[in-house]
DNA sequence: GTCTATATTTTGATAGAC
DNA sequence: GTCTATCAAAATATAGAC
């Protein structure tokens, strides 16, 4: 499966070029970033990198499928995902501020038209409901949220959460605690709130 | 106070571009918008345009104030924000969805710099989380809030909240009831857990 | 696979007439 | 207050040499 013979450099490029853009479109924002700029940090010019790929478009889709894979299971399309899977995602894009900006702008920027960056983001919340629905569904199964809650709204608050506790932090990173923030809120899910969050 | 004289012309072209300009942005975004497009709309040429608002940005920043205080009072500066005012503001916000787009693009583009439109949605954001916690603590002290949560963190949750599943409901507006789901939310912070949303 | 060169479009902003 | 005309600066994308 290792890359070999004449497609090995062509392949290498690729990945570099995918690393500088992933980190360009996450700091300027879609429409901000230059496909011209992102070949310069890549040691291209625009017509070099535009033959790897067509189009600034087909760069950035590339680039936020390719994020997206590296959230869930590395090898293949990512499967399971669940409450707990969010909130460790979560936890780990402290670190990764260029990331959350990247999906803050994107997604936003997508809702304007009909676009396959559109679809994307559309078919990537659908599906990721429909994870945490299940998830928390099973859990109200084994009497671990109550059964009154509806599992739909229930998953679409956590999305919504962290996505809303992602922009105040990028605003304000130090008066916004994402992770202690989220599993806030999943307590309140859990438990009958008479019980405060976990000491730690 | 009301216009007179050579004025009153200047300043209903001035509300008409405001208007116009409002739908723009909201439909394109920040940097897809042309002030060109804008003036034409408008019934004017480039250059008339930016005789009312000199520049591009200038023209932007009126655009989100005066939306914000479309939602506050309607006469000064807005005062008094509560967890009702959120809700009902979100309520409201179905029947616009061009203006949630405006917001949803807008604050997420302001994060890529430290400019004009940042600084307005860092205080903004601030500004609103200080609102609801002090009605949260209120509340707290009238017994309709578990003292033992951080009013902080459900503050910003409910703001979070709000922001997210705007983005979710843009995308998919027949999946996503984004009332009724904030209202689940602030129905797991009120009540013990053990009883569901009111019956509605 | 990568380059240089260029076509094409679009943008924000300004100058100056009326 | 509004126009026409124009500038200067980007951008994406393509053509064709090497």
């Amino acid at each position: 499966m290792a890359e070999r013979g004449p497609y090995a450099k062509g392949v290498a490029k690729r990945e570099e070029i995918l690393t500088v853009a992933l980190e360009h479109f996450a700091r300027r924002g879609y429409d901000r970033a230059s496909v011209r700029e992102i070949a310069r940090e890549s040691g291209l010019s625009q017509a070099g990198l535009l033959h790897h790929f067509s189009s600034k478009q087909e760069l950035f889709l590339e680039v936020i499928r390719r994020r997206d894979d590296r959230d869930g299971d590395p090898v293949n399309h990512r499967h399971l995902h669940s409450v707990d899977h969010l909130i460790a995602a979560v936890e780990h894009n402290v670190d990764e501020p260029g990331l959350v900006r990247l999906f803050v702008t994107m997604s936003a920027e997508s809702v304007d038209e009909p676009s396959v960056a559109r679809s994307f983001f559309e078919s990537r919340y659908e599906w990721l409901r429909g994870e945490l629905r299940a998830d928390i569904r099973a859990r109200q199964d084994a009497g671990e949220v109550s059964a009154s809650l509806d599992a739909d709204d229930l998953a679409s608050l956590m999305v919504a959460a962290a996505d809303g506790l992602q922009l105040q932090w990028l605003l304000q990173p130090e008066k916004v605690d994402m992770p202690r923030r989220l599993k806030t809120l999943w307590s309140l899910m859990t438990q009958s709130g008479s019980s405060t969050q976990s000491p730690e």
